[in-house]
Parts: structure tokens; C-alpha cells; sequence
DNA sequence: TCTAATATACCGACCAGTCAGTATACCTGA
DNA sequence: TCAGGTATACTGACTGGTCGGTATATTAGA
């Protein structure tokens, strides 16, 4: 068929694309193969038990997420507070790309709350990062949070910020991030 | 046997801690009954269906956050800021049970996200009031969203805020909500 | 032809839900 | 006050179906 259109990646958006729609519980092996345009032997060769595909789906987002922060900072003017604001703009820019990738979040803890050890040391690192970003940590753990609040409230389809609401948000925490002691 | 211990509450209860321990997906009937010291059969006669389960810990989880909002804003003086400060204090004041109701989220989001409609309900109410509570709209939407950026966190045991951290972070909000514009 | 990739068929375990029956509390009227 | 009846609360065995995983074919490219 296609010679290298990265299988693996198709099953895993087919996995996230799966919990996003029906719920963890009925992200089926078979319902994932479907979904991927595979049979189950097929995605069975690329993750031999379902834990595996877990993981990897935890082990992408994780990457991605902090390809894209790491990138965002880049782009950004040297200073401390950097970091912090590349955290804001990979959370706010592609909203949807982010919640895709976040569904990974809802199918490891619904399936084995272990999964998410590797989540939890990522998050370990960023908070202890926190206090180095110019800003009381309080402060800048304040803004996280209401970051992260976002994120788990559209990825759980929760929120009912509209399109200006959500704007007028991101501005207000870029305006925290700005003019604080 | 016992007169009324309202078999109802302590199977939802057993539902929660399932959902905390082993994940949503291993929340099945024969679990939930085994861990709420009945059978199978006396689960199914409180709950003819697993969605019944699953309606009813969303239903409870709703009103007992709403119960215990109302109740800490009756203790506070008057004001606009009353409810968001009671939003906050009944947020922060016994994490555990929080968590422990809140799983039923997790749950629900993973059998079923339609389950959640209830939730999302809620959400849309909360943030309409957020207009009137004395602060501009984003800033308390940012206040909110702290909150339950920590909430969430905490639900999925993703948090690493040690306890000290935790106070740091609930005394910064209540700041922030006493000295806006 | 050898190997990577995918398909088909199947198995045992498990799961949601049914069912027949039990035990006990609660009535109700003679 | 006590017999007969009914509602409530539960049990445990069973069933149809689903799921994760295995075993074995089949195919396509180097």
C-alpha cells in the first residue's frame, strides 16, 4: 500500500479520534483498527497489547506538547518569563490539535491511572520550573492552573467559553504574566 | 439487616473509589457490588442499568458541590464577591471528598460523554454569574479556572503541589479576587 | 525468496443484564 | 392479635455478547 505514511500514527489519531467520541471504555482494539482503516491483526503487529498503545499514546502527547512549548520558546525574546508564556500560546493556539492529543489523558486514566506516571513527572518538572520564571510562584502557579483549567475543562467538553470569551481569557493571563511583581 | 443505610449512597461510594483506584474502565457492575459488600443482583435492583449508575454519581456530584457552594456563601457577609469567594472555599476545603465525588466525571466521560450534559449545564450557569460577581469577567473566568485547573489535576492525581504550595496557591486567588478592579 | 505488514479465524475471560427465588418489613382486616 | 397478602431488598445462577489476545494465513515489496 502507502509506503510509509506512518501506520502507527495513523492508529494512534484513530485511538484519540475514538475517545473523544464514544469514551475511553469503548475505545476498543476493534474500534481502533476500524477507525485506523486496518484490521485488529493489523494494529495487533504495530502494538502488541493494548497497553501499548497507551503508553504510546501518553509517550506522543507528552513529546508533542513539549516539542511545541520548547518551540514557542524559541520564537520568544530571551527572558525569564518565557517559558511561562510559551506555556500560555502552545495551550491557546490549536485548541483542537491540543484537546485531540489530550484525549490520550482520559483513555490512560480510564483504563490504568498508572499510565500516567510519566504525566505526573511532567508535570513535577514544569512546576518546579515555575519558580524560576520570574514571577512569585504562586502567582505563576495561579496562571498555570487557570491554563491547565482550560485545557481539562474543552477536553472533557466542559467549557462554555465562547470564541471571545476564550480570547478575552488568554489576554487577561498574558496581562497577568506581564505586569506582576 | 440494617434499617436505612441508604444502600443507594454506599454503592455510589463504592462506584467513586473504583473509579480512583483502577480507572473508569474497570468499573464494572460485579465490581462496584463486590466493593459495596452486595451482590450483583442487589446492585442491579437500585440501578437497572449501568447508565442509571452513571446518571445518578453525576447527579449526586452536582448537587452536593451545589449544596456546599450555597451553604459557604450563606456563611460569608454580603456582597457580589460572595459566591466566588464560597466557589473557591468550597473547592479548597476538603480536597478529598471533592476527588472522591468527582471521579464520577471520569466515569461518566468514559462510557459515555453524553453523560456529562448535566455538567456542562452547570459549567454555562457558573460562568453567566461569573458577569455579576464584582469583577471583570475575565479576570474572575481566570480565578475560576485556577481553581479547577487544580481540581482537574487532582482528580487525575496529576497534581505535584505539596501542601504549603496548595495554601500558597488557594491564598493567591483569594487575593486576587480582593484587590480587582 | 525472504521479510515486513496486514488479514482471517478463533479462544477464553469477562461483562451487562435477566431471572427465579428468598427473606424480611409493612400493611390490612376479621 | 394474628393470618394473609404485598412491597422492598437482595441473592446467585445463568446467558448472550464483547473484548483482548493468539495463531495462522496471505500479500506485497526488496
Amino acid at each position: 500500500m502507502s509506503p510509509r505514511p506512518r501506520t502507527r500514527e495513523v492508529i494512534l489519531d484513530a485511538a484519540e479520534e475514538l475517545v473523544l467520541n464514544v469514551g475511553a471504555a469503548h475505545m476498543t482494539l476493534e474500534a481502533v483498527a476500524e477507525q485506523a482503516g486496518i484490521s485488529k491483526g493489523g494494529l495487533i503487529y504495530h502494538f502488541p497489547a493494548k497497553e501499548a498503545l497507551l503508553e504510546a499514546m501518553v509517550s506522543r502527547l507528552l513529546q508533542r506538547f513539549a516539542e511545541r512549548q520548547a518551540e514557542t520558546a524559541m520564537s520568544l525574546p530571551e527572558g525569564p518569563k518565557r517559558e511561562l508564556l510559551a506555556y500560555l500560546m502552545a495551550s491557546f493556539t490549536d485548541a483542537e490539535a491540543t484537546k485531540r492529543l489530550s484525549a490520550s489523558l482520559l483513555a490512560a486514566s480510564a483504563n490504568d491511572p498508572k499510565l500516567l506516571d510519566p504525566v505526573r513527572e511532567y508535570f513535577r518538572d514544569w512546576f518546579a520550573r515555575l519558580g524560576t520564571c520570574g514571577l512569585k510562584f504562586e502567582r505563576a502557579a495561579v496562571i498555570s492552573l487557570a491554563v491547565d483549567g482550560l485545557w481539562l475543562l474543552e477536553l472533557l467538553q466542559l467549557s462554555p467559553l465562547d470564541q471571545g470569551q476564550r480570547a478575552g481569557v488568554s489576554q487577561e493571563l498574558f496581562r497577568l504574566v506581564d505586569g506582576s511583581a
